[in-house]
DNA sequence: CCCCTTTATTACAGGCTCCATAGATATTCA
DNA sequence: TGAATATCTATGGAGCCTGTAATAAAGGGG
């Protein structure tokens, strides 16, 4: 027996590592098991259909296990076959696809003044949505009877059924916590401590989760949006209530509470009462407080020197919060969202100017391209994220595509 | 032959997804590399040695299977046979430990005042140090000279070679970027654009990484310090020069261009003047710069009114610049680190005072426990995350530990 | 002092997955 | 129609993990 060189000492966990355990590997059927979920991944990330001898090179497999492997897949559902690409030297080989519609899952806006339901393929594609108006007086639950039948529309119109559905996700106002408990909300007086989640639940057997809606629409923009693919970015909200949310490291920052992107409420950015000076301009004189806004923004595209100087002092207040974050997280990039959006020609420009002198290095700003169905889709997206989780984790065996039933 | 129900449609990537692509799995020589990278981090990461009965527990394997994986870590020496432990019923087994002392690696602080070369092991333990002391007016080329005396006088007191070390990474003041040039600086006139990373090289073998100082401290705190564990933390340095760094879900954020928690450049904060309120403060008349923070910490401590506001009207600037972080991220845990840290019994007070109405959860708030070897620490665990994606890469055969040569 | 209980180690048979190789097949181009 | 090219199919062999049974080592009770 060899001596231990130290006696008896016992080792303590003197540093704590970045990365949690995670066990992997084992057995010889959690092998195939990866290999059968690295195709499918590589399936799925593929631009176009891959024949055996593509999928070979993605996955380091030799091509005997790759048939074994495509062929499992095939039967199951996940994969399927499409034609030959024609025009190819040589015999013809078979090309597969990543069947995005062997699932589905429900991204839910519960906005202030509608209620949009969308049902979307795995790839985040819409395939039917439902629309209910509602308006700041709505009570309760006159709202969540809202969100009911806009969740019915949407199934009917793609022909599933709730059961049908792998995952949920509704967006809020307000701040959503960890265990999807709406806490704080300035918008709606009835409307913190709502369960939300308890709700919808009654109507879908599927996993459901909450989150903030500016959080939504950011994960929508850097999942299918103009932020495609850049892992560091602020989404700014902008409109009568500003707000912000934050993508690191290509995952939405939920932070301790949920209450991230919160800058506004200190009182120096002005972020509260910014809204104003655009209301205040005569270009605004005797509109509606929704009407203002883009009022003095079209003035301001025309020309007019007030509005334009009522649109740089907004856009001074919006670069101060902006500014805390930017110097703060150094992003790649910062989307700008919200319904002042819209007129991005004439406020970007403006915050390019105002942002620029706080900054150290002025980050890419650009407006958001998905407009109204933003906060839906980023609930999708976030769906799909907690499939992927599920779907990936080497839990069990690979079965045929089927909703995942939530846990009482 | 089965028909494409789409034709010949192109699928393009529509969605983005969150996590980069990474193949894993495939051969069986390889699930035999992952059950032997699995068993090595479940010892790594256990608290005592392990017996194999336990590792089976651990790791899901039969008993056979790790018999194997542990014989082969132990030919190879990563791992070491322990005495068994006395007093157990039944046959005693064998205990295994990972060999922290398998591999080291080397942190360096070029500090304004010091330059401080650790030599860790493979657990972030210090083995031996080497310091020279500097100062404001050193010049370049004689700072850079100072660090290899320094990292010679670990060496020497540690009894590695250069060809022993496994990485090494070095903190400097100013803005790092991804290629660890230093861009901006305050503090040393003819810093920026030095190659510390190139100089270093001609005397160390291993990787070469450089990051920011104040970002070294934060990654210690979070490994070793007083934030062990915690995935969210905003880490405040608090001295002369106030900085910020943040670790965001258990990894060091380093933004877009390295220019993150530069909060304090925005003139509101007033972070860059706060100092001043400290000096000119009566209790601390006719002292250097250097004392005259202690002093009036000291006087507050002791109760003269007048350095009580001078320590308030400094926490109320520091709290500013810190909600701005604190509002956008929502950390569980902010580190007051740096030189007046040293005061924290009398600034954390005030701080919390002055932070609270600002937020909407204020976060706790913790003293740095790791003192001024704090950045070189963080260097060295820098280093060993640089080490463990290297290792547990699955790329090539387990082999004996060695030092990983830098390709050219 | 011997025997029994408990636990760890060793040895062997069996099953599963992967790889390599060679031959058969399907399409294009001359 | 035949050559060229690339894919598909089938077979044999090797490596790794599992499960079970036999063996070894320590402590406690009679």
């Amino acid at each position: 027996m060899i001596k231990s060189d130290k006696g008896d000492i016992i080792q303590r966990p003197l540093i704590a590592r970045s990365k949690p355990v995670q066990a992997s590997g084992g057995d010889l059927q959690r092998l195939r098991q990866q290999n059968i979920l690295n195709s499918l991944r590589a399936l799925r990330e593929a631009c176009a259909p891959l024949t055996l001898t593509e999928l070979v090179a993605q996955t380091g497999l030799s091509r005997a296990s790759v048939g074994d492997v495509v062929a499992e897949l095939q039967q199951h559902g996940w994969i399927a076959e499409v034609e030959p690409a024609p025009g190819t030297l040589g015999r013809p080989a078979k090309r597969y696809r990543f069947r995005t519609e062997a699932g589905h899952v429900l991204g839910i806006d519960m906005g202030v003044h509608k209620v949009l339901a969308v049902v979307t393929d795995l790839a985040g594609r819409t395939v039917a949505s439902g629309r209910v108006a509602v308006d700041r007086h709505t009570a309760r639950h006159e709202r969540l009877e809202a969100a009911c039948r806009a969740i019915d529309a949407a199934l009917v119109a793609s022909g599933l059924a709730a059961s049908d559905l792998w995952g949920a996700t509704a967006g809020s106002t307000g701040v959503v916590n960890r265990e999807g408990l709406i806490t704080r909300v300035n918008d709606l007086p009835d409307w913190p401590g709502v369960d939300l989640a308890g709700h919808l639940g009654q109507r879908l057997p599927c996993p459901i989760s909450i989150e903030n809606d500016s959080k939504l629409a950011a994960l929508a923009e850097q999942r299918l949006g103009v932020a495609a693919g850049v892992r560091d970015l602020v989404y700014l909200h902008v409109g009568r209530r500003p707000g912000a949310a934050l993508i690191l490291n290509g995952q939405l920052h939920h932070g301790f509470s949920g209450a991230t992107g919160e800058v506004g409420l200190m009182e120096i950015t002005g972020w509260r009462t910014m809204a104003g000076h655009l209301e205040s301009c005569p270009a605004a004189a005797g509109a509606s407080p929704q009407e203002a806004a883009r009022l003095v923004f079209d003035a301001a595209r025309a020309g007019d020197p007030d509005a334009q100087a009522a649109v740089d002092v907004y856009a001074r207040h919006l670069a101060l919060g902006t500014a805390a974050m930017v110097l703060t997280l150094d992003p790649e990039l910062v989307v700008l969202g919200g319904g002042f959006s819209r007129s991005a020609d004439v406020l970007l420009p403006a915050l390019n100017r105002a942002l620029e002198p706080h900054c150290v290095r002025l980050p890419d700003i650009r407006p958001s391209t998905l407009g109204e169905e933003c906060v839906a889709l980023g609930g999708a997206c976030l769906a799909l994220d907690h499939v992927d989780e599920w779907l990936f984790s080497l839990e069990g065996t690979i079965a045929s595509p089927a909703a995942p039933q939530r846990l009482p």
